[in-house]
RNA sequence: GGGCGCAUAGCUCAGCGGUAGAGCACUACCUUGACAUGGUAGGGGUCACAGGUUCAAUCCCUGUUGCGCCCA
C-alpha cells in the first residue's frame, strides 16, 4: 500500500465516523469495571445549527474525552439536546403564519403534536453536524429535555420542591415581553442605553391653591398608573409637602406625597412618580408604603383602564375621564404622545430635556421589556443558594479559571426568587390543577390531583390544569442526572454521578451551571461535577464578537469542507489559553492545515523508506544516539503533553506536539536518518526503521484526541492496527532510559555545529550549491570523533564536502566560527569577502564581550554573591568561563584572518 | 458606581524573580530524491507608564493611563 500524496480529510471523514459509530467506539460501558469519566454535553437548543462557539467548546470537550479514553478510562460523554422553548416556539408559529393559521386558532394539542413534528424531522440537524467535527458522543444514549424519562424528572423535582414550600406562587412584578405574550427571566433581559426624553410635569397639591409638585419622568404614559410622589426625607425642599396629596393630572386621583429614601436629590427634581406595576423600583416603595398597585398596561403592552376606571375623576382644567378612556387600547407610544399633548395643553407640562438612560430589551427578539405584575410560579432560590455556594467554598467543585468562582458567588449570593413559569404552550406544562374555586393541587399527574382533589373537596371535582409551562433551564438544570436515568435508581446514575467536568463559556454560568449546581446539591446531595472549565468565546480575527449582525462569522461546517476537521480542531487547541478569548480566522486553520500535511508527508517519507509497525519493538535496547535522542526527546514531549492536558491547557498541548513533530522529529531526526536508511549498514537502518516507526506511533497517538481522522489513518496504514483502532489505543507514556544524557549531548551539540556552519554560510553568501570542506580546530578527540561519525548528515545538512581536524595552518580566507570548544574552519578563499568575514567576527566578538562585562559586573557585586542562591553564583561562574572562552577564540580568528 | 480581566516583536499570543520566546507577516537565498501547504538564514522588543520590595523585576506590590467584559 502507498498512502497517496495527499491526505484527503473529507472522504477520510466520513468513512472513519461512521466506522466508529458503527463498533460504538464512543459508547460507555458500564459493565467494563474500569474507572468512569464522565462529562454531560452543554445541550445545544433543538433549533440551533452549528457556529463556531459549539466548534469550540465541543473540541475541547472531544479532545478531553478521547484523551481519557485512551488513558483507560471507561468515558461517557453523554450527548442531547434542549427544548428551547421560546425558539422553538417561535420556529414553529413562523411555520404556520406562512399558512395563515395562528397557534390560538390550531389549539394547544394540535400545536404542541406540530412542534413535535417539526422536532422529528428538523430537530436533528445539529446532532448531525456535532459528527462532522469528530465528536466522539455516545449517541445511543442521546437525549431531548421533553423526552418522557426527563419530563418524568421535571414532574418530580417540582412536585418535591412544592410539598417542600420551595415552589410557590407569587404576585409581583416580572419582566414581561409583550411580543411573545410570556413572562422571561431577568438574565434573558439586556440593558440597553438609549436617548429619550425626560419630562417635567407639574402635579397640583391638594388644598394649596396655584402651588405644585414637579416630577420627572421618563415614562409619562405610566402615570395613569401612579399611586404616589416620593420625595427624599432629607431633601428640605420638600418636607413640608410630606403627607399632603396631589392630584393626579388626566385621572384626577388624589396620591399622596410619601418621603422615600428612593428618590434621589440630585435626579431630576428631587420628586418622582411611583407607579409600582410598572417599576421594580417603584414597586418597592409601593411595598415599603402600602400603596395599591395599578396596571395600566396589558399583556401587549397596550393602555388598560380596568384598574383606573373606577376612580376617575372629572375636575375642570385637570382631569378629563373621556380623555383617559380614549387611550384605552393604544399602543405605549402612541399613548405617551397623546399623554404628552394633552398635559401640554392643560398646562402641567413643565419642560423636556432629552435624556440618556437605560431601557430594558429582550435579549432573544429584542422587544422591549415592561416589568409586569402578574402571578407566577416562582422557585426559591435563595434557599438552594446555600449548599450550591457551598459546595464551591469547600472546594467540591472547582473553576479553571479560578477566578470564575467569584462570579458564580456573587450571583449566588444575591439571587432572587427564580420566575419558573412561562406563558408558552412548547414545554414541561407545570403540573398543577385548579379546582373550581381556584384551590390548587400540585400532583406528579391528573389522576393523582384528581385524588387529592377529591380528598379536599369531599366530592369529585372538575379540575383544570394550569395552562404554563417551565422555563426551559428549569429541566436543564436538572441534566446531569435526569439523562442518568433520574428519579429512577439507575447503575447508570449510581457510576456516572458525579460526573468529572462541566466545559463551558463563562455567559452560562448564572444560567445553567449555577442551577445544575443548585438542583445536583439538592436532589442528589452531591454536586454534578468536580471541575467547571470555562473557556473563552470565539471571535473573529480582529476581536469582534462573531455575530449574524454583523456578518462576520464563519462557518465551522465550511472550515471543515475546506481544511478538514482536524486541522480545524488543532487551530481551536492551538489557540485555547486559559481565560482568553478566541481569535479565529480562516487564515490560521489555513497555518496549521500544514501541520497535518507536514505529518502526512513525514510518514510518507517513512513509509518510502520501509517503516512498519514492529509489535515487540523495545525502545529501551536502542543503541544508536539518534535513536536514543529521539526517544528521550519524544519522552519529554509525551511528559508535557500529558502535564499540559491535566490541568486543561490545550494551547500547551497542541504546541508540544506540533514542535515535536515539526522541530525535532522531522527537522533533525527524519533528516539524520536520511544517510542511515541509504547506508548499507542494515543493523544500523533497521534499528532507525524501528525507531522511526516506534516514534510515529507514539505522535499518532498524542495526536489522536486533537486530531482523530488523520491519526487513525496513519495508524492504520503502517500496520499498527485495524482502521478505526487507534481511538482505544494507549495513551505513550515515557520511556526512561538508561543514558539519556550521552545521546543528547552528541545530538545537540552536531546540531549546533550543523546550525552555525549554516549561519555563516548564509551570512557570507555562499551558495548552497557551492560545497565547501569543514576544519575542526582545536576540538577535542570526541568532537573529532563525533564529527566523523556523523559526516554524511553534516555533508548533506550543512552542504559539507569533508570534515576532519585541522592540520597545519587556517588556509587563508576562510570563515572561522566557535562551537564550543572547537573553532570551526570552513575555506572559502575567492568565496568570500574577507572584509566581511572580519567584520562578522568583530560583531560576534563585540557580543560576546558585551556578555562578559555582564556576567563579570554581576559576579563582582559582593550583594550577589553574598544573598543569590548558591546555584545561581556557580551557573554565573560557569558562564563566564564560557563567555571568555568564546571571546578568546574568536579574538585569534580575527587575529588570523587579519 | 461595584467587580473582573488584559497591556511583551508589525499581527496573534506564550513565558518567567537570574542571558526576552513561538506562530504568522517581513527580507535574502534554495525547486537537494517526504513535504514550495516546503527548506535555510536573517531583521525586528526601554516587556504601557511611575513608584516600591529585592543582590537581581518584563515577572511580585502600589498607583496611573488605555482597552475589554460582567453586574447595577
Amino acid at each position: 500500500m502507498m498512502l497517496n500524496k495527499t491526505f484527503e480529510p473529507a472522504e477520510t471523514e466520513k468513512r472513519l465516523y461512521a466506522l466508529w459509530e458503527s463498533q460504538r467506539a464512543f459508547s460507555a460501558q458500564p459493565e467494563s469495571g474500569k474507572k468512569p469519566f464522565t462529562i454531560m454535553i452543554p445541550p445545544p437548543n433543538v433549533t440551533g445549527t452549528l457556529h463556531m462557539g459549539h466548534a469550540l467548546t465541543m473540541t475541547l470537550q472531544d479532545t478531553l474525552v478521547r484523551w481519557k479514553r485512551m488513558l483507560g478510562f471507561d468515558t461517557l460523554w453523554q450527548p442531547g439536546t434542549d427544548h428551547a422553548g421560546i425558539a422553538t416556539q417561535m420556529v414553529v408559529e413562523r411555520a404556520l403564519t406562512k399558512e395563515n393559521v395562528t397557534r390560538q386558532e390550531l389549539g394547544r394539542d394540535a400545536f404542541t403534536k406540530r412542534v413535535w413534528q417539526w422536532k422529528e424531522e428538523s430537530g436533528g440537524e445539529i446532532t448531525r453536524q456535532l459528527r462532522r467535527l469528530g465528536a466522539s458522543l455516545d449517541w445511543p444514549r442521546e437525549r431531548f429535555t421533553m423526552d418522557e424519562g426527563l419530563s418524568k424528572a421535571v414532574r418530580e423535582v417540582f412536585v418535591t420542591l412544592y410539598q417542600e414550600g420551595l415552589i410557590y406562587r407569587d404576585r409581583r412584578l416580572v419582566n414581561w415581553d409583550p411580543v411573545f405574550r410570556s413572562a422571561i427571566s431577568d438574565l434573558e433581559v439586556e440593558s440597553k442605553d438609549v436617548s429619550g426624553s425626560l419630562w417635567y410635569i407639574r402635579y397640583p397639591i391638594d388644598g394649596m391653591d396655584d402651588a405644585s409638585i414637579t416630577v420627572a419622568t421618563t415614562r409619562p404614559e405610566t402615570m395613569l398608573g401612579d399611586v404616589a410622589v416620593a420625595v427624599n426625607p432629607d431633601d428640605e425642599r420638600y418636607s413640608r409637602l410630606i403627607g399632603k396629596s396631589v392630584r393626579l393630572p388626566l385621572t384626577g386621583r388624589l396620591i399622596p406625597i410619601v418621603a422615600d429614601s428612593y428618590s434621589d436629590p440630585e435626579k431630576g427634581t428631587g420628586a418622582v412618580k411611583i407607579t409600582p406595576a410598572h417599576d421594580f423600583n417603584d414597586f418597592e416603595v409601593g411595598r415599603r408604603h402600602n400603596l395599591p398597585m395599578l396596571s395600566v398596561l396589558d399583556e401587549e403592552a397596550r393602555i388598560t383602564l380596568d384598574d383606573v376606571q373606577g376612580e376617575l375623576v372629572a375636575v375642570e382644567g385637570v382631569a378629563y375621564p373621556e380623555f383617559v378612556k380614549s387611550l384605552g387600547g393604544l399602543s405605549r407610544e402612541d399613548a405617551r404622545k397623546a399623554v404628552v399633548s394633552e398635559l401640554e395643553a392643560l398646562g402641567y407640562l413643565e419642560k423636556i430635556e432629552p435624556h440618556r438612560h437605560q431601557v430594558p430589551h429582550a435579549e432573544r427578539g429584542g422587544a422591549v421589556i415592561e416589568p409586569r405584575l402578574t402571578t407566577q410560579w416562582y422557585c426559591d432560590a435563595g434557599k438552594l443558594a446555600g449548599p450550591a455556594v457551598e459546595a464551591v467554598t469547600s472546594g467540591k467543585i472547582t473553576f479553571v479559571p479560578k477566578q470564575w468562582e467569584n462570579t458564580f458567588f456573587a450571583w449566588m449570593r444575591d439571587i432572587q426568587p427564580w420566575c419558573i413559569s412561562r406563558q408558552l404552550w412548547w414545554g414541561h406544562r407545570i403540573p398543577a390543577w385548579y379546582g373550581p374555586d381556584g384551590h390548587v393541587f400540585v400532583a406528579h399527574d391528573e389522576e393523582d390531583a384528581q385524588q387529592q382533589a377529591e380528598k379536599h373537596y369531599g366530592k369529585l371535582e372538575q379540575l383544570t390544569q394550569d395552562e404554563d409551562v417551565l422555563d426551559t433551564w428549569f429541566s436543564s438544570g436538572l441534566w446531569p442526572f435526569s439523562t442518568l436515568g433520574w428519579p429512577d435508581k439507575t447503575p447508570e446514575l449510581d457510576r456516572y454521578y458525579p460526573t468529572d467536568v462541566l466545559v463551558t463559556g463563562f455567559d452560562i454560568i448564572f444560567f445553567w451551571v449555577a442551577r445544575m449546581v443548585m438542583m445536583g446539591q439538592h436532589f442528589m446531595k452531591d454536586v454534578p461535577f468536580r471541575h467547571v472549565f470555562i473557556h473563552g468565546l470565539v471571535r473573529d480575527e480582529r476581536g469582534q464578537k462573531m455575530s449574524k449582525s454583523k456578518g462576520n462569522g464563519i462557518d465551522p461546517l465550511e472550515l471543515i469542507d475546506a481544511y478538514g476537521a482536524d486541522a480545524m480542531r488543532f487551530t481551536i487547541c492551538a489557540l485555547t489559553g486559559i481565560g482568553r478569548d478566541v481569535k479565529l480566522g480562516r487564515k490560521k486553520v489555513e497555518d496549521y492545515r500544514a501541520f497535518v500535511t507536514k505529518i502526512w508527508n513525514a510518514a510518507r517519507f517513512c513509509e518510502m523508506n520501509g517503516v512498519k509497525a514492529q509489535q515487540d519493538f523495545d525502545p529501551t535496547t536502542v543503541k544508536s544516539a539518534l535513536g536514543r535522542w529521539i526517544i528521550g526527546e519524544a519522552s519529554v514531549a509525551i511528559q508535557e503533553a500529558t502535564n499540559a492536558l491535566e490541568v486543561y491547557r490545550f494551547d500547551d498541548y497542541a504546541l508540544t506536539c506540533y514542535r515535536f513533530v515539526w522541530n525535532r522529529f522531522c527537522d533533525w531526526f527524519l533528516e539524520f536518518a536520511k544517510p542511515v536508511f541509504a547506508s548499507s549498514n542494515t543493523e544500523e537502518s533497521a534499528e532507525i526503521r524501528g525507531v522511526a516507526a516506534y516514534i510515529l506511533g507514539v505522535i499518532l497517538r498524542l495526536l489522536q484526541p486533537v486530531m482523530p481522522f488523520v491519526t487513525d489513518d496513519l495508524w492504520h496504514a503502517f500496520g499498527y492496527g485495524p482502521e478505526g483502532s487507534l481511538i482505544n489505543e494507549t495513551w505513550p507514556t515515557p520511556v526512561n532510559l538508561a543514558d539519556a544524557s550521552s545521546a543528547r549531548s552528541e545530538c545537540d551539540q552536531i546540531i549546533r555545529l550543523i546550525s552555525e556552519i549554516r549561519a555563516v554560510r548564509s551570512e557570507m553568501n555562499v551558495p548552497p550549491s557551492q560545497m565547501a570542506p569543514v576544519f575542526l580546530k582545536d576540538a577535542t578527540p570526541e568532537t573529532v570523533a563525533r564529527a566523523e561519525n556523523w559526516k554524511e548528515a553534516i555533508g548533506r545538512m550543512a552542504r559539507v564536502s569533508h570534515i576532519a581536524a585541522l592540520e597545519g595552518d587556517v588556509p587563508r580566507g576562510s570563515a572561522q566560527v566557535v562551537v564550543d570548544e572547537a573553532t570551526v574552519i570552513i575555506p572559502l578563499e575567492g568565496l568570500i569577502d574577507i572584509q566581511a568575514e572580519q567584520d562578522r567576527l568583530k560583531k560576534d566578538l563585540a557580543k560576546a564581550e558585551d556578555e562578559v562585562s555582564k556576567t563579570e559586573k554581576k559576579l563582582s557585586n559582593e550583594n550577589f554573591v553574598a544573598r543569590a542562591k548558591p546555584e545561581i553564583v556557580q551557573e554565573m561562574h560557569e558562564r563566564l568561563t564560557a563567555q571568555q572562552g568564546e571571546c578568546q577564540r574568536l579574538k585569534a580568528a580575527l587575529a588570523r584572518i587579519g
